[in-house]
DNA sequence: TTCACGCTGTGATTCGTTTCACAAAGACTA
DNA sequence: TAGTCTTTGTGAAACGAATCACAGCGTGAA
């Protein structure tokens, strides 16, 4: 019913009206937030009506009201526990954006195989040997994982994730990974985004008398 | 003429072909390649297409053929040199791909703007300061760029790499980056990426039940 | 009071992508 | 040789999402 790239969408709208709201701006015109987000005027008008809020022909929208509304929506649910897997340098890159993060998405624990990099706590988060996955998830109620692994581990540790109750995976393996179909699954494959934008460079010609 | 998606799938598509061929598999059908790919088989097809390449009704696809067609028409151009901005931990998370990473996609320089981090070598990188970006990308002729740093920071650096002749980049930073009409630019949101999976996470069920 | 203006909300339309469905073709069997 | 099977390549249909375009509305000016 509600589509994946509103949601995406929904997302960006939100943290910018959080500036705006930083800023002290009081209202916002569908046309500005679109300017700002990366999309049209049009499009920010029907993804707003899925949230229901709705704005004023004169003043435009509310920018804290539509943040609520937004947050309402995208956050409706009780908060989402996150556990992540991998503690590499991408898993590091990931807690350290905890304090930016979400109070509604906490990152409540991380696991690796390594055992030095566990039993400690990194950016507020414990860490714990990849041995107690089933436990802690379990345990602490963890619905969405983050596999930050090596591609061979990368099945293997979705499977796990799932008995143990995880409905969310955000995958950075390089790898397609097989999940139950109640489960949802984004993948961020970084090397197939590079060869992605490497691909289309590769058609276009440097113009240097741009003006920025 | 070529969809963003379709390049993005043969990037996939590629990798399982490799995979296959390290496997010794010679031969591949349309539905098997789908299915490692967690696509469907007349999609596998319709992208094939695209490369100009064909199978053997009863074969299938040849492994090795079909690798090479798809890595000659998304590496059909000379190689697309890389630049980093940023050498945070997901800087370094993406140095380390290097050894995985395409020959025809080096990544050449690093920049960062602490004096500790520069003036070596990660993983073959070589980092500079951030002063010598523009130096260094004209002179190297690079014209892909990875943005790592921090969202108050993309939109400049953008406009520098930009201004230096890059045509394709890469945003990791969570904010949106204008460039001029010439540049392909991909966001990669990690917070709006797990903010969709903690949505969806929220609309379903754990079910412990399943067949894994 | 009346008019003109600029924006929102939304039905209708357009556009791009995915899926369907089948003709064509090679291999194997009898 | 004729028939069957499985798969590819691809026109056509179905689907979903973005865009268009305009009615409705509140405001401010005359």
């Amino acid at each position: 019913m509600i589509s994946d790239k509103t949601v995406a969408r929904l997302s960006v709208y939100r943290r910018v009206l959080l500036d705006m709201q930083d800023a002290g701006q009081a209202h916002v015109f569908s046309h500005e937030l679109a300017a700002r987000s990366g999309c049209t005027a049009a499009q920010v008008r029907r993804d707003v009506m899925a949230t229901g809020y709705t704005g004023s022909p004169v003043r435009g929208y509310d920018v804290t009201a539509l943040a609520g509304s937004i947050s309402e929506f995208l956050f409706h649910s009780e908060a989402q526990k996150v556990a992540l897997v991998g503690i590499g340098n991408l898993g590091r890159a990931l807690m350290a954006f905890s304090p930016r993060r979400n109070p509604r998405i906490p990152l409540v624990a991380a696991f690796d195989n390594d055992p030095a990099k566990v039993n400690r706590v990194i950016h507020g988060c414990r860490c714990y040997p990849v041995q107690q996955l089933e436990e802690v998830v379990e345990s602490e109620g963890i619905r969405v994982g983050i596999l930050a692994v090596p591609s061979a581990a990368a099945q293997d540790t979705a499977r796990r994730l799932c008995r143990a109750g995880v409905v969310g995976l955000l995958n950075f393996a390089p790898t397609h990974v097989w999940v139950p179909p109640h489960v949802y699954i984004e993948n961020l494959d970084l090397s197939m985004a590079l060869e992605k934008v490497a691909f289309f460079a590769g058609l276009r010609a440097p113009q240097k008398e741009i003006s920025l």
